[in-house]
RNA sequence: GGCCCUAUCGUCUAAGGGUUUAGGACGUGGCCCUCUCAAGGCCAAAAUACGGGUUCGAAUCCCGUUAGGGCUACCA
């Protein structure tokens, strides 16, 4: 086993990627990147019951959009492939078959129904129920003549009936359980398959993983794990099990209770940074106050020792937050980019200028969270207005206004090539002339050229509008506000 | 039920026995700025689950209680 950093993501291709799944996979890159080691990502998919069509591409592009690049895995072979542990059944073999030589385990012949069967006496007597250790002590040779017959069987391993294990958490410190609460797990299925428990130790070691990061929900099966490493005669790889995602209510985290697919907060069209930042602090913190990272940024502050133990509540109203942080500090250009990929894909038909885009996203970045509230907050720049809205127009479309909005639209159309001043300038000259308050101009020509009663400053509207637009919506409002 | 883990503002969290009138952030409310809305600035409300110990001193260590979560499969 070398001194290098290596850690793995392993999930189970069950449809799509799970937040608290990209949590796991993020904790582990950062770990790894920190240290300078490599990020393996392994498939588990030992349960054929379960298998979904199309998951573990699915889980990958995911990844990958995330900017989760890792080292080895499926499509990316290094030295201790294949990743996806369908394709290893006969390593998981091979490595049961020695248990079973060393005694460390054994065949079992007890039928689905006998073992339930066991389990419901257990329950009527209040017992906690558990293999009752049936063919435990099946001589070998009557063991093989079975399954020479074709006996339909299962590996199970050999747990001490007394005694309990001692381990060490990286998170969670010193944690002892004891191995009567354990029973004689299932090592390899009946369909020849292995179990997570047996695939996991095999193919840590074959990976030569020396950190296992994952869920606190496999906390209580490591006893069976540290077993079986002992058995084989490996070295334990280090142990960090980390704390929950939770649902507001405190269960773990699920559906029912909001979107935990990642890839439904990317269409929702969170920014992956913002997501990455988020989950990067929902359990770990850098120790002082920042908040905002980049991945390179968490890469650098990254550290086992500063994740909490604590379960954490995802809360979308700082996720917000952080895609509002995050889709500021973008430059003009790639935003421009993901505006051009949402108008494609949303109803706007109509084309626009680069510059006229580059323009919109000037004026709205300070009043926008997400790439389509370019459209949703400012529908003004990309349609006129089909309606006005209701209150604005009580509020501030009074009976002089119309005369009011005539005489500036007048004064417009004198301008040539006017910039943002000199709207201003006009719209100050008319107000003087007319004797009223400038407020009493703006707020009507904000109704008229946008429908709405907020939004960027009014000239920034008019010169991104531009002057022909302008004068014509003008011109529309009267007709129609009355 | 049994076993394991966990417990600081509504939420994410800081404080590694004295530097603490428990700090920051999101959200909420107010004020300032202002053509509106934002952004920004300032301010406010808001927490150590409870009970015992240990100690000169406990959010911090120990025990118990309570609450929550996880696990208890030929699922992962």
């Amino acid at each position: 086993m070398t001194d290098q950093v290596r850690v793995r993501f392993a999930p189970s291709p069950t449809g799509y990627l799970h937040v608290g799944g990209l949590r796991t996979a993020l904790y582990n890159y950062l770990f790894a990147k920190h240290h300078g080691g490599k990020f393996v990502l392994r498939i588990e998919d030992t349960d054929q019951a379960r298998k979904v069509e199309g998951a573990i591409e699915n889980l990958i592009s995911t990844l990958e959009w995330a900017g989760i690049r890792y080292d080895e895995g499926p499509n990316r072979e290094g030295a201790h492939g294949p990743y996806i542990q369908s394709e290893r059944l006969a390593i998981y073999r091979e490595h049961a078959d020695r248990l079973v030589e060393r005694g460390k385990a054994y065949l079992c012949f007890c039928t689905p129904e006998r073992l339930e069967e066991v389990r419901q006496h257990q329950i009527k007597a209040k017992l906690n129920p558990a293999y009752d250790r049936h063919c435990r002590d099946l001589p070998l040779d009557e063991a093989e003549r079975r399954q020479a017959q074709g006996e339909r069987h299962v590996i199970r391993m050999k747990v001490p009936i007394t005694g309990d294990m001692r381990f060490h958490d990286l998170i969670r410190g010193d944690v002892t359980i004891s191995y009567d609460v354990l029973d004689d797990q299932v090592l390899v299925k009946s369909d020849g398959f292995p179990t997570y428990h047996l695939a996991v130790v095999v193919d840590d070691h074959l990976m030569e993983i020396s950190h296992i990061i994952r869920g606190e929900e496999w906390l209580p099966s490591v006893p069976k794990h540290i077993l079986l490493f002992q058995y084989f005669g490996w070295d334990v790889p280090k142990l960090a099990h980390l704390p929950l995602l939770l649902n507001p209510d405190r269960s773990k985290l699920s559906k029912r209770q909001g979107d935990v697919a990642v890839e439904d907060y990317r269409t929702k069209g969170y920014l992956k940074e913002a997501i990455v930042n988020f989950i990067a602090l929902l359990g770990w913190n850098p120790g002082d106050e920042r908040e905002i990272f980049t991945l390179d940024e968490l890469i650098k502050e990254f550290s086992l020792e500063r994740v909490g133990k604590a379960g954490a509540v995802f809360n979308v109203e700082k996720l917000n937050w952080l895609n509002f942080e995050h889709l500021r500090k973008k430059p003009d250009a790639e935003v421009l980019v993901m505006l051009k990929e949402h108008l494609d894909r949303s109803a706007v038909s109509k084309r626009f200028e680069d510059e006229y885009l580059l323009n919109v996203i000037r004026a709205m970045r300070e009043r926008v969270t997400f790439v389509k509230d370019f459209v949703e907050k400012s529908p003004y720049f990309f349609r006129s207005p089909g309606e006005y809205e209701s209150d604005v127009v009580k509020k501030r479309w009074q009976q002089e206004t119309p005369a009011r909005i005539r005489k500036l639209a007048e004064e417009f159309s004198r301008l040539r090539n006017p910039q943002k001043e000199d709207y201003e300038a006009a719209l100050h000259r008319t107000a003087e002339s007319l004797k009223i308050n400038q407020r009493d101009l703006v707020h009507p020509v904000r109704l008229a050229v946008s429908g709405m009663g907020a939004g960027p400053g009014l000239y920034d509207i008019l010169f991104i509008l531009g002057k022909e637009e302008t004068i014509r919506r003008m011109n529309s409002a009267i007709e129609r506000l009355i």
